[in-house]
DNA sequence: TCCTAATTTGAGTGATCAATCAAACCATAG
DNA sequence: CTATGGTTTGATTGATCACTCAAATTAGGA
């Protein structure tokens, strides 16, 4: 067997709910997808929210390697990482022909307040997000020698990030993604290329 | 009868669509609260997706009166009145102690791709947004005697605000809002307010 | 008044939903 | 070898899904 029964359901869950979302996505569909039986799927997962809780989990252990790791890598200023960090969404919405946005931001819009467990995970994912971002805007504000709220920069970025990606998927086109970068990269280097 | 059935199974739909989300919504629930048996329903809409277009079309009408309006016979600068729509969401996050964000958002979010007319509905809604906050900017430009880009500009603040109450929802709390509005508001300000 | 068409009633359709269960299977330890 | 426990099979559960339909009721025009 390639893979663990256990993993193979998250991967299956983890890309269906990703396309369709989480109430869209059938738990028979996931268990074809991931060439499972029902009893071996609920002998994993006692419920379909306990396996969201684990898509979530698992999302949080690829965000630096999967989300920042390939932009930190090309570039070495920090501004450039975090455009390049968007710069991968962008590619994702093109090469998906606009199917493919964030998958934790997908998950956000449908997960109720009773599902507390699952939307604390998802703050956890768009914390570390933000995170990482803010310490970009940190490390700019030291080489630039400014001192602007890394925190509040970090907080916007992924604002647009969301806002844009929801317009893109809705409009079946990249320009609402394009057109806001303008304003908001020309306000980033307003602030960072004086 | 207060009002036409048809009317009052769109509203009692707009209300249930925006809380729950379409999916999560059924149509029994949706024929509960409209006091309204099933085949009375399905005398009026062939299908639950065709009262989905039914309650984008019906959000279209109320864009104006309802989102614009409020905010435009308050302030008289039109800068005012695009923070003073941008409020109206925060006044109503807080009041539903953050259950109601942006229907339109909602349900772009789980509008899938077949669902050709629901979609145009939605880029309609949002298209409308953008050009009365475009007027907005357009008529600040010509006020302060600028050329800032109005469209993108309009782009921008739908995206941020669909962002924000994306992060808002998901957390729980208005600070996402309010971190995000702090830099947006300075950007905004450094283009209009020289 | 009667006719017609629009509307409403409410039981009922099959399909699909998430979830359960006993029995079988298999790997490993003693 | 046997015993044990984790894993898998796959039929099956009741609930809910969107939706249908014939019959009853209502409303309006001639």
């Amino acid at each position: 067997m390639d893979k663990d029964t256990k993993q193979r359901i998250i991967e299956a869950a983890q890309i269906l709910f990703w396309e369709k979302g989480y109430h869209a996505t059938g738990v028979a569909e996931i268990q074809k997808r991931a060439e499972v039986h029902s009893g071996s799927f609920y002998h994993f997962f006692k419920s379909k929210e306990e396996l969201l809780e684990a898509v979530l989990e698992f999302y949080l252990q690829l965000l630096y390697p999967v989300v920042m790791a390939p932009s930190f890598e090309k570039y070495d200023d920090p501004i450039e990482r975090i455009f390049g960090v968007l710069a991968g969404y962008r590619t994702q919405l093109i090469e998906t022909n606009f199917t493919l946005g964030c998958p934790i931001g997908k998950l956000a819009s449908e997960v109720e307040k009773e599902q507390v467990r699952a939307r604390q995970l998802i703050n956890a994912n768009f914390e570390g997000w933000k995170k990482h971002i803010a310490d970009c805007f940190e490390e700019a504000n030291i080489r630039i020698g400014v001192a602007h709220n890394s925190m509040n920069l970090a907080n916007l970025t992924l604002t647009v990030m969301e806002g844009s990606l929801l317009q893109v998927l809705a409009e079946q086109s990249i320009a609402p993604f394009d057109n806001a970068m303008i304003p908001f990269r020309e306000y980033i280097e307003m602030l960072y290329k004086p």
